[in-house]
DNA sequence: ACTGATTGGGTCTAGACAGCATGTC
DNA sequence: CTAGACCCAATCAGT
């Protein structure tokens, strides 16, 4: 189908997608026309990745704004949501708007109102959901993207109870969903009321093999000689021959150390065929990454890319992933050695993919476990590059024939798993049923259990009474915890308290049914808990931690709190270290709020400890520890760090609104412990970095010159202030933030601080043990620094 | 006696969304 | 119930 046959698009859609060099339809995309796609029919496109399924969003949307309507574009990951805004802004020369919003992209919600397409992750389109966005009944079409991720057991539940909260929002929107291959693509095409594009057409060729001896043998029969010489491995062999073609390659591996160690050795192979001008461009973007950061990992990537060769995994900071990302787009960078990160992540291609270990250790399998059909098909889809590469080609390594054989029949003839729901486990029905109860979706068990019935779990459930079961363990749980109270008595609605989201009452009314049902209301707590996006079980641990405290918790205190919660991902406690820790714990235990686990509760007792870790983690950022010392004391990388950090950030600032919400008294300390985590700093210091420009390091070498708060600033001597911050530029600046009158550092010179003599105040002198490490000016005495002596 | 290769035991294992209010060295 | 790569240290072979 040739893109002059397209009705219903904006007047210059056609020209600009003319400009992009777009002539004729793919044919998925054309059968998604002739489904309707353009006419607001519901659609399901499962199709492999990199064949065009944005294009077909792109025709949805379009006509959809033509004909007067507001799309929404639901991503699964942040790093997607930047790269589809960046596309979709093209669509300004002919008039159609785009806005982003994510949870670190800022953008208020009334913004998004005036724009014709937005685009934002499912979590986040869930909190808009929850917090009543009135712009969301104008939606006319949803584009899910990677829909198949409902099958993903932590957030699929999310996208998946969040589209089924849409269409009872707006019954005659469109739904287009964008999926991978996958087994069951027509089931999620009933669920959704949507016609069905399903096809394993690819706009370019791709070849999946197996390498095993000195041979590459292919799907279709063929056979390549890739030799491997002496003791190399065989990806070593297939980068190599690949490269002498002048194509990029791409290796999945299963841990981030094979990822680092494979990317080394791989450097090796790939410096061998750098023109001078490459290698002048590889040591610039070392360069690069090392001014990133100064940790071990930054350092490991730098010497593996000024050889053409990266690592790429989640330890990554998201600057060093960018970096890697772009020069390998760029064809700087030769290979890339990754973890399953990139598969789903942004748009990578190479000519070669090989797809190095199949199995991963996976704890709840007791072992290696094989990767899933799905994830490996994502992994190889990512091979060949439309218009670039003249094909691609997916490889998979066999150490035997018996293994060659086996991936043939797991990997490159089997069809990938079905989709199936996650959302009747209880982790994930305990935050849903809240928020669905909080927002008005459901007001009674029935008009809930009715709601639960749109979703695709009841679709596919073939266990009638499971789910309601569980719904019930689950009520029971919110209720015991006070977030909400039910009702089986009387009609006459007494709304818990504020009333609450008036913008969904039409939903509300719609499901609700039947007077003498039990009637389900959520608390004022149950309320902020759902809008502050918590899992609910977060919340209790935290608000019951607060209720326990007699005294003013600790930083320590309330750092471990918000690391046991399960909102904060888990850090894993190494062989030993429950003995480290567990002299830590007995410590500071005075310290910790809530109940310790009997240490005889293995189990729970080592979940406290490893919470005690993350906490003792943020504890020592909070007390200006280097970045590089706490990636090496912890053995995180930086990405891991910044990570931790902000979780915390976020969970604090949750548990500050729950204490507010409970009348804690403790308000205040939980504040104040959010505002060193967020900046990083010791109490002397939050006053200083508030001022603009002045963060943990600047703010540190202020306070030992004597200028402990921002007042100190508007009064200082410039010559001392001057010498501290060393450039002119950022020392005007500051003063200016600081609110000094005349700024200007025009002929000052450089001078001492005044008193040399006392080092300031002790920090957190209350443990002897803690004061070691902190970033100084000089860092003469680093070696000092107590390592490992908790 | 020193050096480099080999072997064996012990250890460790992917990913990353959200609130809210503004800005590092 | 199930694995395998890597690291480090100890041992061994070769000069």
């Amino acid at each position: 189908m040739n893109i002059e046959e397209l009705s219903g698009l904006p007047p210059g859609a056609v020209d600009h997608f003319r400009g992009e060099g777009i002539e004729e339809l793919y044919p998925p995309q054309a059968e998604a026309v002739e489904a309707g796609a353009t006419e607001g029919e519901n659609l399901v496109a499962a199709v492999p990745t990199a064949s065009g399924k944005t294009m077909i969003a792109a025709l949805s949307m379009l006509s959809a704004v033509q004909r007067g309507g507001k799309a929404l574009y639901i991503v699964p990951l942040r790093a997607l949501a930047s790269e589809k805004k960046e596309e979709f802004e093209e669509y300004e020369r002919f008039g159609v708007t785009t806005g982003v919003t994510t949870g670190n992209y800022e953008s208020t919600s009334d913004w998004l109102a005036t724009k014709d397409i937005v685009v934002a992750t499912s979590e986040k389109v869930d909190s808009l959901v929850r917090n009543g966005a009135d712009w969301l009944s104008d939606l006319t079409c949803v584009v899910s993207d990677e829909v198949h991720l409902i099958d993903d057991r932590n957030r699929g539940p999310t996208l998946e109870v969040t589209l089924a909260k849409l269409r009872q929002l707006n019954p005659r929107m469109q739904v287009v969903a964008l999926s991978a291959t996958v087994g069951n693509a027509d089931e999620i095409a009933d669920w959704l009321d949507a016609a069905l594009v399903d096809t394993d057409w690819r706009p370019i060729d791709l070849q999946m093999g197996v390498h095993y001896g000195n041979a590459l043998n292919f799907d279709d029969g063929s056979t390549r000689e890739v030799p491997v010489e002496g003791s190399e491995k065989q990806e070593a062999a297939l980068v190599r021959d690949i490269l002498r073609e002048g194509g990029s390659s791409l290796v999945f591996v299963n841990s981030r150390r094979n990822a680092e160690a494979a990317a080394r050795r791989l450097g090796g192979v790939s410096k061998n065929e750098l023109t001078a001008e490459e290698r002048t461009e590889l040591a610039d973007l070392a360069e690069e990454i090392r001014d990133d950061s100064d940790t071990e990992t930054s350092k490991d990537l730098a010497d593996a890319v000024e050889h053409g060769s990266a690592f790429h995994h989640a330890g990554l900071s998201s600057t060093q992933r960018t970096l890697v990302e772009d020069a390998f787009r760029d064809r700087t960078l030769k290979v890339i050695s990754a973890t399953p990160t990139l598969a789903a992540g942004v748009n990578t291609p190479a000519r070669r993919v090989i797809v190095r270990d199949w199995r991963r250790f996976d704890p709840s399998a007791g072992g290696m476990a094989p990767l899933d059909v799905l994830e490996v098909h994502q992994m190889m889809g990512r091979a060949g590059r439309p218009g670039l590469d003249p094909y691609g080609e997916a490889v998979l390594l066999a150490t035997s024939h018996d293994e060659s054989e086996e991936l043939f029949d797991r990997y490159i003839w089997a069809d990938p798993e079905p989709v199936r729901s996650k959302l009747a486990a209880e982790p994930a029905l305990r935050t849903h049923v809240l928020a669905t109860i909080a927002s008005g979706f459901a007001r009674t068990r029935d008009g809930l259990l009715e709601f639960l019935e749109a979703t695709l779990y009841a679709s596919q459930s073939s266990e009638p009474g499971r789910l309601e079961t569980v719904t019930d363990t689950v009520l029971q749980y919110l209720e015991s915890n006070d977030f909400i109270e039910r009702d089986s008595g009387g009609s006459d609605s007494a709304e818990a308290d504020d009333g609450a989201d008036g913008a969904f009452t039409s939903a509300a009314t719609l499901a609700e049914s039947g007077d003498r049902d039990e009637e389900l209301a959520a608390t004022s707590l149950g309320h902020t808990v759902s809008r502050l996006y918590l899992d609910p079980m977060s919340a209790a641990e935290i608000v019951h931690g607060l209720a326990d405290a007699d005294e003013r918790p600790t930083a320590l205190g309330l750092y471990q709190l918000v690391s046991r919660t399960p909102d904060m991902y888990e850090l894993y406690l190494r062989s030993g270290e429950d003995e480290q820790f567990g002299e830590l714990f007995y410590e500071r235990e005075a310290e910790l709020l809530g109940d310790a686990p009997s240490e005889f509760e293995e189990e729970r007792f080592e979940d406290w400890l490893s919470a005690l870790k993350t906490g003792k983690l943020l504890e020592d950022w909070a007390t200006e520890t280097d970045e590089e010392q706490l990636t090496d004391r912890y053995e995180i990388g930086p990405g891991d760090l910044r990570g931790k950090v902000d979780t915390a950030e976020w969970l604090l600032g949750a548990a500050e609104s729950l204490a507010a919400e409970i009348d804690s008294e403790w308000t205040v300390a939980v504040r104040e412990a959010r505002a060193r985590v967020e900046h990083g700093v010791s109490e002397d210091l939050l006053e200083l970095v508030s001022v603009g420009e002045v963060g943990r390091k600047r703010a540190r070498r202020l306070y030992d010159a004597g200028i402990e708060e921002p007042a100190d600033l508007r009064t200082a001597d410039k010559g001392v202030v001057l010498t501290v911050l060393k450039g002119e530029k950022t020392a005007e600046t500051i003063l200016e933030n600081a609110g000094r009158e005349d700024p200007s550092m025009d002929g000052v010179e450089p001078k001492s601080a005044g008193r040399t003599d006392g080092d300031g105040p002790a920090i957190g002198s209350d443990d002897a043990d803690e004061d070691a490490a902190r970033t100084e000016t000089g860092d003469a005495d680093d070696s000092q620094s107590s390592l490992g002596d908790f």
